[in-house]
DNA sequence: GGAGTCGATGCAAGCGTTTACATCGCGTGT
DNA sequence: ACACGCGATGTAAACGCTTGCATCGACTCC
């Protein structure tokens, strides 16, 4: 057993008998040296359970082969199944991922942001476009190539791999009017200090609008993505008079909480009232009825996210953005009003 | 705009024309230098966008504040539930969570511990019991604290912070034999390297063997948890003959995927053949029929694990484990045998 | 008014690693 | 047999930070 602390690359010189150069040399250039040193030192290296000091080696290489991710929140299926894709496609490239989490809060992720880059990050992963100047000041001042994600805007930040939540929600509320609702209600998610949220909105206010029905007159409840918050902001809209015929959801939980809401009021879906989604999680196949709602390739914007990523960190890549394509699904939930 | 790279210590000491030992202090123990003095260099801080090396720091105070975490996947509501937890502990105790995951790969997840270790974790929370030997020796010769979570042993590891799978499996199973079901088989996850999936095939049979029939003639089929692989080994399991009463699934979304199989097979449920699930997450509630399942408070775990790792960390605590209770929810889809 | 005290600050060592450069020793070509 | 070249290895500096110790003033106390 060792002493108290863990053993450095001058324990294992001196076990093997070698220098530390050369040590360090058999573990990041084997080609270096010779086989018979090499195997020596890994001998060592076993012996001992040494393990480079990372502190150490981020001092002087000044590069961590690290990418860090700060998301609102790890409870949420579609950011857990977009980083999990994410992350997949950085350990191939031999880039181990850090996650941090804001709760929604952008001072926090400022703080996350400071903390991940002080770690040494080659990268940063962000969720949407909006937040202070600040945090994106800081990114440029250190040069740390980031990424922005979840979200696209034509004329937004350069660098979005994401989907435009504008056109998406617009894309479903054209549906929506041209199954003949005209009384529709909206139950957004929480749209403050969450772009991809307002944008939703906004999209459902244009089609509205194109279609003649003013945008700004649309009933909306805002509500944390949750069964319960759905739930009580369908109670809410449908207390409506006159009813709304169409409940168009900001996520596909809310959606589920709504049509469970309205069935609990004795309401058929869609008979009596259409409810949409959006996001396509897997909850939207097994309820009853199926949700219609728009698709995100959420694995397919993580990859492309970390491929961006890692060509700006190489610079092979200046980071022009990718607009990921959402479709709609059609299942049972949205009809022609009663 | 700075030089190519970021501002270190020593920029911010001339800036503010104080040595670099002042601006280190006024950062970390303001309280020992004047106010005018602190002020003078966060002014500097701030007009420079420092952040502190994180590689430097670690080196010379061997102490990070930050945890590691090794979860099988981040792709999976259970493991985002509790983890969000464990996180939101850790920071309001000042500390930095870094997440990586192993895709269930033993190997995969060494070199996680490797990594996060090499970076300075402060204590490791890690999923689950069973793991190759090296990975404990690793990690007891570099005396770095770490607690297990997701199952407890009674004879096991001393530092479990989870819930006794077996326990949990077997008390669903005695509900359903209680019930008067006979012929019953199981939908589990696949076992191998997964002690959790496998702790609830034991459990199950426990309760079988008790009751008099024989555990070891239980039907199992092993499916990746899925909505998918429920609706497959539910095709398979229910195309036996005699065909089994009841079906308990390791997991909620194979019982919710199961559910679903059997109502396209165009039986009924309870009436025909009753379903069991267990983590009791959302899914288990909007299903129809309601999914029977084992609560699983995977947020208090998560709570409780950051707390015994921090006090191991801190020396307050040697960290003896802590059993956490489930229990059943009693819904619709467990009901008497036809 | 001088000695002593104490708080603020500076100096410099050292943390574990990588790497440019120096050194060493062997084999090769003449 | 000698000089040369080249590959393997060692030496030591540097990376950014913290911290024990030294220093320096400004007060206080007698």
């Amino acid at each position: 057993m060792q002493t108290k602390s863990a053993p450095t690359l001058h324990d294992v010189a001196r076990h093997a008998g070698v220098s530390t150069a050369t040590v360090s040399r058999a573990l990041n250039t084997p080609e270096r040296v010779t086989d018979a040193t090499r195997e020596l030192v890994l001998r060592s290296v076993d012996e001992l359970g040494y393990t480079p000091h990372f502190g150490g080696r981020a001092l002087v290489s000044n590069r961590s082969n690290t990418i860090g991710a700060v998301i609102p929140t790890m409870d949420n299926a579609i950011f857990a199944r977009g980083l999990q894709a994410f992350q997949e496609t950085l350990a191939d490239a031999g880039v181990t991922l850090l996650v941090a989490s804001s709760g929604y809060d952008p001072v926090r992720e400022l703080e996350q942001i400071r903390a991940l880059v002080s770690r040494g990050s080659d990268g940063l992963m962000l969720i949407g476009v909006e937040r202070p100047p600040e945090a994106y000041a800081f990114l440029d001042r250190r040069r740390i190539p980031y990424v922005l994600t979840w979200n696209y805007r034509p004329d937004g930040p350069a660098c979005c791999v994401g989907f435009d939540n504008r056109l998406a929600a617009r894309a479903i509320a054209r549906e929506v009017i041209a199954r003949g609702h005209r009384r529709i209600a909206m139950i957004a998610g929480i749209t403050a200090g969450n772009d991809r949220a307002g944008d939703r909105v906004a999209g459902v206010r244009a089609a509205l609008d194109e279609a003649g029905l003013p945008g700004r007159d649309l009933p909306i409840v805002e509500e944390v993505y949750s069964l319960g918050g759905g739930h009580r902001a369908c109670a809410r809209l449908l207390a409506l008079s006159p009813r709304p015929t169409a409940l168009i959801c900001g996520n596909d939980v809310l959606a589920v909480g709504a049509i469970g809401e309205a069935k609990a009021l004795g309401l058929r879906v869609p008979d009596d009232v259409s409810i949409t989604g959006f996001d396509d999680i897997e909850l939207a196949v097994v309820t009853e009825p199926g949700l219609t709602t728009v698709h995100v390739p959420h694995r397919r914007m993580g990859q492309a996210a970390a491929r961006a990523l890692l060509a700006m960190r190489d610079g092979t890549d200046g980071g022009e953005g990718i607009a990921i394509e959402t479709h709609i699904v059609m299942r049972e939930s949205l009809a022609a009003p009663p």
